[in-house]
DNA sequence: GGGAGAAGTAAACGGTTGATGACTTAAGCG
DNA sequence: CGCTTAAGTCATCAACCGTTTACTTCTCCC
């Protein structure tokens, strides 16, 4: 229960983070074009004209909100042989990330004339091109390709069309053949 | 080289092909939200108003222009075995449909509020059911799922993203792998 | 406590889009 | 030939969206 209504203190930090986040929502919801910034304001409790103080533009406060969690850091911190299987466990998950999820907001983008090319450079530098580094041995560049688009296939599926696994023993059936394509994968076998 | 400004005959049903056509097109290159009635008509060489008369509405013509095309018909004819290979042939081509590919526009259009329901309709009826249907063994729906959730992601990669192989070599990695993952699944080895 | 600068607000502009309804032109037929 | 009806055109509307400008209010420091 927020004090909306009572004069919120004036915090030009704690304003931006409360728009970033209201954005990161929304995006996540109705992709870069469907989102408006009358909807993010609102949302976010803030009169409009406060995303162009803060963000010069709907896609600078794009760019700052959505472009720097595009990335697989937490799973390729992780040593080779466990990858597959988090990765697998991970996105066999049928339920979404609550409230913001990078990859939806990309699923739901890239057809964006504005986001689509920021999301396709940010995608190449912090997914793709780090996940074929980790991998050793032979046609890293194929086998990177290979993993990366079965897993947005998953949330493409999942997470945006709700064709979700009707039961557990489904869910687990597709997850235990995905870890062991993964592996396949990663450890090139 | 058409005879566009001198009168063209008048004949209703060459119309409305030639407006279907034209939808193909820019449903294509820019999905359901972003294309305008105004391109398509004007890429038809029909007035604007015409798409109300044949087609109701700018949803009426996406209905009529692309629900259809959206199955696996022409794969799920091939006997079992040549499956996988045929898709694997098919997907791991980086070259895009000329003109019209209707699972580029389903993936350029899952984030409209109108078009999305009836894609995912469509899809679940049209390609992912009698592919489950398809196939024989254990756990069909989990392997279905696999199969079209990484060929859309490789879709995606590909032909929207454009982040495609850059050697031969490297897409014949790719092709190979896929078919024998693809194989795996359809056969339940 | 009062002034200056920062934070927040209100209102509107220009552009685009899907949809319409009234109008004009051509085709086919007796 | 002339009339009816289908085919095609034109102008406009109402809604929405990103942006911007001019204005008001608060906060902090001397």
């Amino acid at each position: 229960m927020k004090a909306r209504n009572a004069t919120r203190r004036r915090d030009a930090e704690a304003t931006a983070d409360r728009i970033l986040s209201a954005a990161q929502q929304v995006f996540h919801e109705r992709g870069y074009d469907g989102a408006t910034t009358r909807e993010i304001a609102d949302r976010a409790g803030v009169n409009l004209a406060l995303i162009k103080r803060y963000f010069g533009s709907k896609l600078g406060l794009f760019e700052r909100a959505v472009l720097p969690y595009l990335s697989l850091e937490r799973f390729l911190d992780l040593p080779a042989e466990e990858l597959g299987d988090a990765l697998a466990r991970t996105y066999a998950n049928t339920e979404a990330m609550a409230g913001f999820d990078p990859f939806v907001v990309l699923l739901r983008s890239i057809s964006s004339p504005e986001a689509g090319p920021l999301l396709v450079q940010a995608l190449e530098r912090q997914a793709l091109l780090p996940l074929t580094d980790a991998l050793e041995g032979e046609d890293a560049p194929a086998r990177a390709t290979l993993i990366t688009s079965h897993l947005a296939g998953l949330i493409l599926q999942f997470r945006i069309l709700r064709m979700s696994p009707r039961t557990e023993r489904e869910r687990e059936a597709i997850r235990a053949r995905l870890a062991a394509y993964l592996n396949s994968l990663i450890a090139d076998s």
